[in-house]
DNA sequence: GAACCGATATCT
DNA sequence: GATATCGGTTCC
């Protein structure tokens, strides 16, 4: 049976299976390189996933928005997989994470970097006349192209309900093709392994260290 | 390729 | 008041 990628009603795709999203915390990494060639939809756009980054539980990742505990804005990390979770940061940009693992544990996928797939006009329409392989190539481009915000924060990724949808590989992804590095930008934990990408795929953001801001 | 810096929500 | 899951620009 075909995969239906645009938005459909609720409950349509009772013959997919998310429940690997709901995975224990040490296997959260694991879910995050399985995630690559997932396809993520919305708004006439569709995202085939080329990078993404593992953020483990509450407690166990420092990196981690979720690592203190909830708080207003990390509340729905720590409800149940398939949630997207938005957040705005550095004053400008939209970014956005599937929440992972069982309800409470607060573990996410940051959505790094795709290729679009479908929907490629309206993407460059959103981005600008950029060359298509920078068109959801870094984690606030992507929600730019798919035409989402703040709206998307909360909403689920999984049952038809909000403006994203996600669906399984059009084409699989050769386990054997994906790398594995640290995660961009971030301070802590700089040297756990959890940036997952296709390797060689040319819509893979560059990695970037963190750089501490200088104070004045 | 590397360095710089804007803009502001969020949490301490 | 410090920090930030970034991106565009500028400068080698």
């Amino acid at each position: 049976m075909p995969v239906l990628r645009s938005r459909p009603p609720p409950g349509f795709l009772v013959n997919v299976d998310y429940s690997w999203l709901t995975a224990p915390a040490a296997q959260i990494p694991a879910v995050a390189r399985s995630l690559l060639g997932w396809e993520v939809s919305a708004n006439g756009v569709t995202i085939r996933l080329s990078e993404v980054e593992a953020y483990a539980g509450t407690g166990e990742d420092p990196a981690s928005h979720a690592h203190r505990g909830p708080t207003p804005r990390t509340g729905i990390m720590f409800g149940p997989a398939g949630m997207a979770y938005a957040y705005f940061v550095f004053g400008a940009h939209w970014c956005f994470n599937i929440v992972c693992g069982a309800e409470g544990e607060a573990a996410a996928v940051l959505l790094r970097a795709g290729a679009v797939v479908e929907g490629a006009e309206l993407a460059r329409k959103r981005r600008g006349d950029v060359p298509d392989r920078d068109l959801a190539r870094g984690p606030a481009r992507l929600g730019v192209a798919l035409g989402i915000g703040a709206e998307a924060n909360g909403t689920s990724m999984v049952d038809g309900t909000g403006p994203l949808l996600l669906t399984p590989p059009t084409r699989p992804v050769d386990p054997s093709s994906v790398s594995a590095g640290p995660r961009v930008g971030v301070a802590a934990a700089h040297d756990v392994p959890w940036r997952f990408w296709i390797t060689g795929d040319p819509t893979v953001s560059g990695y970037r260290r963190h750089v501490p801001r200088r104070r004045g």
